[in-house]
DNA sequence: CAGCATGATGTTGTGCACAACATAAGAAGC
DNA sequence: GCTTCTTATGTTGTGCACAACATCATGCTG
C-alpha cells in the first residue's frame, strides 16, 4: 500500500502544532503510546515486540520505531538483543527495591526543592483527581486505578519546578508502575485487598490535596514518601504470599 | 564454540574485550568517546557535529552513530534539529542550578542508601586518586583536573550499590562536568583561583578518603554534599564576576 | 540601495535492502 | 530412540539513497 505524502501528513495531530512538531511529534506520540502499553501490561513482561509490526501500526518505517525502542531501552523498559528480538523488561520485586528506595527520597525532595507556586488552578487539578479517585473506589478496576495513579503522579511531580528532578522521578515511576498491576493480576480473586489498595490511595490523594491546599508542599512530600514506602511494602508482602513462581510463560 | 540453550545470556557487557565485542561494544565505545569529548570541551558548546564525519572516524555508517547521538540527546548533552544539525548543548550556570540542587541531595543519598562494603581494595583506589590529586596540585592542568574529578566521581559513586542512584548521579554529573572547565577557560589568566580549586578538591578527596577508611560512608556523603554545593557557589560567583557575555560565538 | 523572493547547499529524518546473529526444526548417524 | 550437525527461518543491526527541512547566497524588484 503506497502512502500519499501530502495527504497523510496533515492527519497527524491537526489540533496541536502541525508545523513545529513534524518528526518530533511522531516520535513523542509513538514513545508515549508504547510506554503506556508497557506500563499498563498491554505488553506483558518478557513478550517480544516486532519492529515491523509497530512500523505497520504507526504507518511509518522501522527506522523511527527503532529510535523509540532505543530510548525505551535506555529507560530500562525494553531490551534489544541482536537476532532475538526486542523484549519487554521483566520486573522483579527485589530488583525494584532499589528503585523504590530512591523514589522514596525523591518524593520528599519534590516537596522540598524549588516548589511550584500554588494557585487555584493547581488546587483544582488536585481536587479533580481526588474526585476521580472517589469514583474509582466504587468501581474497582485495576486498570483505571493505574491510569489515575499515573495522572496523580504527574500532578504531584509538577509540585516542583526542578526539571531534572521531575524527569528522573518520572523515569523511576515508569520503571515501577507495572509492578502494582502485575501483583494485582495475580491477586485478582482477592477483591478485598484491591479495595484496600484503592482506599489507601484515596487517602493519599486526599491528604496530599489537603496539604497542597494549605500550601505546605513539604508536608505533601512527606505524605507521598510514606505512602510510596508503604505501597511497596504491601506489594512485597503480597508478592511473597502469592508465591514467586508465577505461571506467566510467554 | 557451541552455546548452551539454557544460557540465553550472551557476552553482554564483558569489560575489556574490545576486538570481539559485537554491536553493543561499538555502541558503548562510540558513546563513551563522544561523551568524554563533550565533557572535556573537545566539542565546544554550540558546535555542530556532523554525523558523516563521526561515521567516517569510527569506520561505521551513519546509522550506529545516530543511535549514539539519540542517546546523548536523551542525556541532555546534544540536541538534534532537523535540517540544522546536531549541536552540543550550551550550558548556562543558572540552568544548572537545578541540577546542582539535585546533585547535592543525591550525593548525600550515595552515602546513605545501600552502602557498599568497604574493603582494602576500595580504600586503595581512594588512596590512588588522592595520590594523583597531590601530584596534580603541583602541575596545574585544568584538563587533568577534570579527568581526575571524573574518576573520583565514579569511585565515590561506587560507594552505593543502588544501581538507579548510581546511574542518575552519573547522568547528572556529566551534565554539569563541563561547567567547571568552561568557567576555568575564561579565568585562565587567574592561576591563583585555579590553584585554589585544586587544593579545595584535594581536601575533598582527602576528607572523603579518610571517611571511607573509617567506614563512615554517611560522613563521606556529607562531605561530598558540602563540596558540591560550595563548588557550584564558587563557579556561580566566578561566572558573574567574569562577565556573562562570553564571546564564544561559533 | 533596501527588501524580498527564490534557488543552492547542507543537514538530519526516513525508507528500504541486505548482513549479522540466534533460535528452531529437520535429517543424518550411532 | 537419542544425539548432533546442518539447514531454514525470523529477528535486530547496518549501509545507502532519497525526502524533509533550514539556512545562506543570489538575483530580482521596488
Amino acid at each position: 500500500m503506497r502512502r500519499e505524502r501530502t495527504g497523510l501528513m496533515t492527519v497527524d495531530q491537526g489540533a496541536g502544532r502541525p508545523a513545529e512538531e513534524g518528526a518530533r511529534g511522531r516520535f513523542e506520540r509513538i514513545y508515549q503510546t508504547l510506554r503506556m502499553r508497557i506500563c499498563l501490561l498491554d505488553y506483558a513482561p518478557g513478550s517480544r515486540l516486532r519492529e515491523e509490526d509497530l512500523a505497520e501500526e504507526f504507518r511509518v518505517s522501522r527506522t523511527p520505531v527503532r529510535r523509540v525502542l532505543v530510548k525505551l531501552e535506555a529507560e530500562g523498559l525494553l531490551r534489544s538483543v541482536h537476532g532475538v528480538g526486542t523484549i519487554v523488561t521483566d520486573i522483579e520485586v527485589d530488583a525494584l527495591a532499589q528503585v523504590y528506595e530512591l523514589r522514596v527520597e525523591l518524593a520528599e525532595l519534590v516537596g522540598k526543592l524549588s516548589p511550584t507556586p500554588v494557585d487555584a488552578a493547581l488546587i483544582a487539578r488536585f481536587r479533580e483527581i481526588r474526585a476521580r479517585c472517589d469514583e474509582m473506589v466504587h468501581e474497582g478496576d485495576p486498570r483505571t486505578f493505574s491510569r489515575i495513579n499515573m495522572d496523580f503522579f504527574h500532578l504531584f511531580n509538577s509540585l516542583t519546578t526542578n526539571a531534572p528532578l521531575r524527569e528522573i522521578s518520572e523515569r523511576l515511576y515508569y520503571q515501577t508502575a507495572r509492578i502494582w498491576l502485575k501483583a494485582a493480576s495475580r491477586l485478582k480473586n482477592f477483591e478485598e485487598l484491591i479495595h484496600t489498595e484503592f482506599t489507601t490511595f484515596q487517602r493519599e490523594v486526599t491528604d496530599i490535596t489537603e496539604a497542597v491546599e494549605h500550601g505546605d508542599l513539604a508536608a505533601a512530600g512527606h505524605v507521598r514518601r510514606a505512602h510510596i514506602a508503604m505501597s511497596f511494602s504491601r506489594i512485597r508482602k503480597a508478592s511473597k504470599a502469592g508465591g514467586p513462581g508465577g505461571a506467566d510463560a510467554d
